[in-house]
DNA sequence: CTGAAAGCGCTAACAT
DNA sequence: ATGTTAGCGCTTTCAG
């Protein structure tokens, strides 16, 4: 294996000049300079970076805890986080946790002993968290929800859940159920707390028999729809508390003979893209998820600087999309 | 920051007796393992991994480049590596190059640099590869094609494509289109060659006139379908070579009020989960994605740990799934 | 089984 | 601008 000292040796200079010319080019005689690239290029040599983040004591990695690889929403963000990570020479490491805390500590460790210099965290915090936040860990939460306590990148999600629930209302529907997420799920808590306060705000009662838990994905989405159709007094539309659930709603529905959006109104939330695949595109909800990605990272960066002054929260604005699965209340 | 140092003094041992309680703990004694690991809770020590593994030589991280992270099929791939990663105590950073030479070049020089041991690429190798095989650079090609220039775990993509056009001719289908992935894909290559064979078993002539190149995205195989509605003698059954593209072609088919099956038998390739929530489902091909995420990790391990007499190449088992989307011809 | 000590490859003062 | 040198935190002989 070449070293930095064969280089020296090689180049006829020493170490710390071949070091420089590796972090700092620009602080050396052009001379010296050329000369170094010379010998490197003839050794071959390749910079053992293990001994670099070793002895500089920064790893220059971030690592972005997922809780599911495979989800277009959260590999949008991600695009967002590496796009300034790499402007500002920072890799970033993917860790996919699938839901487990116990991998979550695992990333989590990895900042504890130096492998990572901070965490960027896209599960919403939630009450019970051990895993995050962590005392000497920097970290910062993305597609966050309310209250979380340390820093949070989000939109509004009670809002932007009002704003569906109002638009449902101006096509005249009163009778408007929800497939939720898991209950105790932040992102559920925030959403329904939106749709509560629409209801409220135009004098409707809150009927907790048309609100229907579901997981977040397809299967669940379809499972409820067939609730929905056993029902005597069923509402005329339907928000669900994301895309996936939508979609697998109206295809419960339309397996069963209904007509979307005559026979039920749906909206979703997140703008995956299925929504536009699927027929009828999907009324949603879109949040901006690159540039609370880019908002994400950036923080990460200044807080590793050690910058103080970050906001503890970061709120984007989200995009309502209407498309052709809601329609005016049947009279 | 805490360092063995200071455990070893707290403990009244030698750094060297810690370290060993940090990797054979059974090489010490009950007593000294009792005191070290009371002082390593009482300083609340975390080992600096980048000393470790710049001290030991070895990174115990694997790289995984993903041409696309959100991709189903990958994300199984993944899920495969993992599982024989962790149990052998490696970690697995993933890399999104988003078919980006450059990005794969950086994840490469990852391995180089001893930043990581050893790499499994899902891309498929081309001809005019630059970023691997590599020499000195350990890989694997997982998900990959015929003729790969290093270590391979695939399925017999020639020999599935070949599977599902019989099937076709056995529904009584002579004309057959076909929606390939770019040309000059290695997996479109392969593919081609199946369903040439096929056809030539059957006394089938190829016609390129309904061969219609895609990408493997959504779109393009919905641009496709509306060429083949504008041609005068169609095809009666589609292979697309992927599901993304085979359910963009059913969308775009149905949108043009043709009715699947029965105006158009269409098939995919990947079994992504979308393939069961649109209608009519998707017949197509499944690949062992977990498995052969395992299988690649496996070779891979063991060309680190140097053992020279892996196989070149792991062909696994595809499966072949019929669904909705095909029917027999319409006499 | 344990301690002493060398040194991994590099960076960062510091001196020249 | 360059060289010298100490030492990052850990592992790993090697003695004892």
């Amino acid at each position: 294996m070449t070293t930095i000292r064969d280089v020296a040796k090689e180049a006829g200079l020493s170490t710390g000049t071949i070091s420089k010319v590796l972090s700092a080019p620009n602080t050396v005689s052009q001379k010296s300079l050329l000369r170094a690239q010379a010998a490197i290029k003839k050794l071959n040599y390749k910079p053992n970076m293990l001994a670099q983040k070793f002895r500089s004591k920064q790893s220059k990695t971030i690592v972005v805890m997922v809780p599911d690889i495979a989800n277009l929403f959260f590999a949008q963000v991600i695009s967002g986080i590496e796009q300034v990570a790499q402007k500002s020479g920072y890799s970033v490491l993917l860790g996919d946790t699938k839901d487990s805390t116990e991998r979550e500590l695992e990333f989590v460790r990895m900042v504890e002993t130096r492998l990572a210099d901070g965490i960027i965290n896209l599960r919403p915090y939630a009450q019970d968290d051990t895993s995050l936040p962590k005392e000497g860990v920097i970290a910062v939460n993305s597609a966050s929800c309310e209250n979380t306590p340390y820093t949070s990148v989000r939109i509004d999600n009670a809002d932007a859940a009002k704003t569906v629930i109002n638009y449902l209302i101006s096509l005249g529907h009163r009778r408007i159920g929800v497939i939720s997420g898991l209950k105790k799920n932040p992102h559920s808590i925030d959403r329904m707390r939106g749709y509560k306060l629409a209801l409220q705000q135009a004098n409707i009662e809150f009927d907790p028999s048309i609100i229907v838990e579901g997981d977040f994905n397809f299967w669940s989405g379809l499972n409820a729809s067939e609730q929905f159709t056993r029902m005597q007094n069923p509402p005329t539309a339907l928000f669900c508390m994301n895309d996936e659930m939508a979609i697998g709603a109206m295809k419960g529905f339309i397996n069963k003979g209904y007509r979307i959006p005559e026979d039920m109104s749906i909206t979703g939330f997140d703008n995956i893209e299925a929504c536009r695949y699927f027929t009828p595109t999907l009324t949603t909800v879109a949040q901006p998820a690159e540039s609370m990605g880019r908002k994400s990272a950036e923080a990460l960066l200044r807080l590793i600087d050690g910058d103080t002054s970050v906001q503890n929260e970061f709120i984007l604005p989200y995009e309502f999309i209407i498309r052709e699965s809601t329609t005016a209340i049947n009279q």
